[in-house]
DNA sequence: TGAAATGTTGGGGCG
DNA sequence: ACGCCCCAACATTTC
């Protein structure tokens, strides 16, 4: 640790933006010459704005490993404490002596609110504070319609970033960040405590590789080999056809920059129309990312309330066994049951999927989708903040150009279409696995002999339908139609 | 980024 | 040969 004070230390301080390509705030601290002090720091559960469940801190722990090491292997470190944030970067600043501290911007609300009180409190106390852009294509809060308002439609948004120019092509890597003369202490992983039997239950490694170089080489394996089937393939959870990039985004191990510019460079040295259309389906998945965000930062209050006030008086049920047993994975329809073990074991979930199981939450057990999304929250390695809350208010019908009340997935539909071998339920509900693809997405349904052979007995080794869907969905028609807004006179 | 109900069309069986 | 009915296949509308 050095006390002489070294006005050109430079503090960079990593959220969720655990790159060192394409990191503005990185890219900012070295530009000074100085020595840069890469930095972490583990907020207490009480000053967390936004409380990981057990699968984001699993992927956080071997997120940080991966960037230590490629720090490491530029001569650096990561300096990684204990929070609360404010009082550790000022601490470490005063030990450091250094004259500035950098970080990326993030847009959860609460997030962004502190994050200004800190930048003036840190300069107040003499140091030059900058945060800086990366974690989306544009910024938010200067996207505004022709109105001057934000967008709640994503066809004209995603139309109007389109318009815009494009982002800066990516910045790369630094091959060498010098640090300074001592380094200050680090707790080191430490500060997350060792790794909990709930973390190791979630099994991430078979699938995934934190960090991001794992993060490089999803996506580029992907726009190598998935791009012209990506608009077909992308909703068959049975199938490798989406890109699996959710969580590498969502802790910024990649940026949708870079994304963005790697689906072009592919696009264009494969020039069949399967290609170009598929990057363009990809990256508008980005598109909604960004949609999400920019809702979120126009909405702060969506997270908890619906955006459409006519859903604030909806009376959801109370049912706590249907919650149960949908966050169990034990409602009696195999996709549904299907998607929230994979949740459960892996931390991720196939998104149509994710469509599949918020409808069933919310239209057929009638159960508030605020539940729905705490629970994604609690148990996504991908969890952000803006994009669940989007997912979730789009399903139930409340939020900007949601879903129409009256879209009510039937499972059973859902299953035949995108699962029609029913692989992914065999793979994920496994008291099925021998039963006929005939009869996979509807056991209730199959004849005796049929249930015998593959030794299911129906509420016994797998449960029984929790609702009917005909006469569930009948009655979320009625509910929802109850609260439509008075139809403008002609 | 639905599903169900209802309407329409056309081929084929059959009296 | 003809009209009638059935029903699958597809289109439209309604929720």
């Amino acid at each position: 640790m050095t006390s002489s004070r070294d006005r050109k230390v430079a503090i960079v301080w990593f959220r969720r933006d655990l790159r060192l390509a394409d990191n503005q705030a990185l890219r900012m601290a070295l530009i000074r010459g100085g020595p840069v002090v890469p930095f972490f720091v583990l907020e207490p559960d009480e000053e967390a704005t936004a409380t990981p469940g057990v699968p984001s801190r699993a992927w956080i722990r071997r997120s940080l490993r991966s960037l230590e090491e490629s720090l490491r292997g530029r001569g650096s470190r990561l300096v990684i404490r204990l929070g609360p944030a404010g009082k550790a970067l000022s601490d470490l600043a005063n030990e450091t002596g250094a004259g500035a501290i950098f970080w990326n911007r993030l847009y959860e609300p609460p997030v962004a609110i502190r994050d200004a009180e800190r930048l003036s409190a840190l300069r107040s106390e003499g140091l030059e504070a900058v945060s800086c852009d990366g974690t989306l294509l544009h910024d938010p809060t200067t996207i505004r319609t022709s109105q001057g308002g934000p967008f709640r439609v994503f066809t004209p948004f995603w139309r109007h970033c389109l318009s815009l120019s494009g982002p800066e092509p990516p910045i790369r890597a630094p091959s060498r960040i010098p640090g300074p003369s001592g380094w200050p202490e680090s707790s080191g992983s430490a500060v997350l405590g060792p790794e909990s039997e709930a973390e190791r239950a979630v099994d991430i490694d078979s699938t995934w590789k934190p960090g991001e170089a794992g993060a490089a080489k999803r996506l580029a394996h992907f726009l190598e080999s998935g791009l012209p089937g990506y608009p077909a393939n992308r909703d068959r959870p049975d199938l490798q056809g989406t890109s699996r990039l959710s969580p590498h985004l969502h802790f910024g191990e990649i940026s949708p920059r870079q994304v963005w510019h790697a689906a072009l460079a592919r696009a264009a040295v494969d020039p069949t129309p399967g290609a170009a259309r598929g990057a363009e389906a990809f990256l508008r998945q980005i598109g909604w990312r960004e949609f999400a965000h920019h809702l979120l930062v126009h909405f702060p209050g969506t997270p908890d309330a619906p955006l459409r006030p006519e859903f604030r008086d909806f009376r959801w049920r109370k049912d706590r066994d249907a919650l149960s047993a949908w966050s169990q994975g034990r409602t009696g329809y195999p996709i549904v049951d299907a998607g929230m073990r994979e949740l459960q074991r892996t931390g991720w979930m196939h998104n149509r999927v994710r469509m599949v199981v918020a409808s069933f939450l919310v239209k057929d057990l009638l159960l508030p989708w605020q539940e729905g999304s705490r629970w994604f929250l609690e148990t996504l390695t991908d969890a952000d903040l803006a994009n669940n809350t989007f997912g979730w208010q789009w399903t139930a019908g409340c939020g900007a150009d949601a879903a129409p009340f009256f879209r009510i997935f039937n499972p059973v539909i859902q299953g035949r279409k995108f699962d029609p071998e029913g692989t992914y339920v065999r793979r994920w509900v496994p008291e099925l696995e021998r039963l006929p693809s005939r009869w996979i997405h509807r056991p209730w349904d199959a004849p005796a002999e049929a249930l015998r052979t593959a030794g299911v007995r129906i509420g016994k080794t797998y449960p029984a339908p929790i609702v009917d869907h005909a006469s569930a969905r009948t009655r979320a028609l009625a509910a929802f139609t109850a609260l439509k807004p008075p139809r403008p006179k002609p």
